[in-house]
DNA sequence: TTCTTCAATTGACAATTGTCACAAAATTTA
DNA sequence: TAAATTTTGTGACAATTGTCAATTGAAGAA
């Protein structure tokens, strides 16, 4: 169960784990597999779980006109989720697709709320996980509201270097709001 | 105590309040007046509470390269903080600075604390309050994508007509990320 | 390996937006 | 009220970015 001792180091880091909560919840991760191009959620689907991504990569898009928006890359070793959908417990808007193959725990909405009702540690947890993932759409704001395409690709490569190296240029374009050929030309512009 | 009643009405459409939660806040409770064009919160200022706006309006800015950039307005009947300090609790980033003359009650970090101990009810508000700033940021975020600055503004109109009304253009210009120049060509595009 | 397919780059040109300068309008102050 | 200050609007031009088309490069399949 490598898996879900890693979920565990994780959610350790967040707040110190007692024994007794985290076993409370084992029975209630699953373990899964996502092939490198499956989705985790689709459109129009309720997404009732947090995930823990153990090893792989996603991205989370939207449709806009037909067009893929990139709005989150999300790694190993972190937790991803469609937050909107989670919270308001209404279909999501948006897909989470694999993009390398991935290893996930899942917990489901359900589950979690039967934790916290047991265990204030997991309250706690879930106020931490909401508090993270406000933090990361603060930043993102903030990249995003940058003027020139070069300094939002700048910021990418000063705060998440992972990404660019694991993500294609495509999607990163997308992520950052200027066409491929832009983000090509900067590209190269600061090879020099 | 108006104010303090109109608090409790607004915490009552996120989480419906029973007497005993809400009397046990009541000795904490600060009330206000902020002067237009004062600050709540300033850079290199720790946010220790959150402020419920009873009257006014507020917008949050941060420096950059010595450039005000908007990121928020906050108007009345809502809450409003500078809620990464406040997670974080490190030195604000940003200003929090009141546009028309404005009456706040506000709650110290240590005293909600203390209210998460003695009563589950504040514990949900704190973590359905995170959740409500979560879903701002990833409206923001969402907004900031689309590509011009017709969509940009027309995604205001059609959503917070309040702000248009009530902000200057300068301001709206730069919490969508537009020259003013820009933004007073595209309105009067609107206009015809 | 070679072929096939998809991703990334580059050039040319058009559209959008920013910057600077100044005028008009609105707001504040005396 | 008039004067001063601030905000908004507009023109001219430069810089940035998007779009389309063609080329180059890289990764996977036979």
């Amino acid at each position: 169960m490598g898996e879900i001792d890693n979920f565990r180091n994780y959610l350790n880091q967040v707040i110190s784990m007692d024994g007794h909560s985290f076993g409370l919840a084992k029975p209630y991760f699953q373990v899964e597999k996502i092939g490198k191009g499956d989705y985790l959620v689709t459109e129009g689907q309720k997404c009732n779980k947090i995930v823990y991504i153990n090893k792989g990569l996603f991205r989370i898009f939207y449709l806009k006109d037909g067009v893929e928006i990139n709005t989150c890359f999300c790694k190993d070793k972190s937790i991803t989720s469609s937050f909107k959908s989670f919270i308001n417990q209404v279909p999501s808007t948006e897909y989470i697709q694999a993009l390398e193959n991935s290893v996930v725990v899942s917990l489901s909405s359900e589950n979690l709320s039967k934790l916290q009702n047991e265990s204030p540690t997991w309250q706690t947890i879930r106020q931490l996980l909401t508090e993270k993932e406000c933090l990361r759409l603060y930043d993102r704001a903030t990249s995003l509201s940058f003027e020139s395409a070069l300094e939002k690709y700048k910021y990418l490569l000063n705060y998440h270097p992972e990404i660019i190296q694991r993500v294609s240029i495509q999607h990163i374009a997308s992520y950052i709001g200027v066409s491929r050929e832009t983000l090509s030309r900067i590209r190269s512009q600061i090879r020099d």
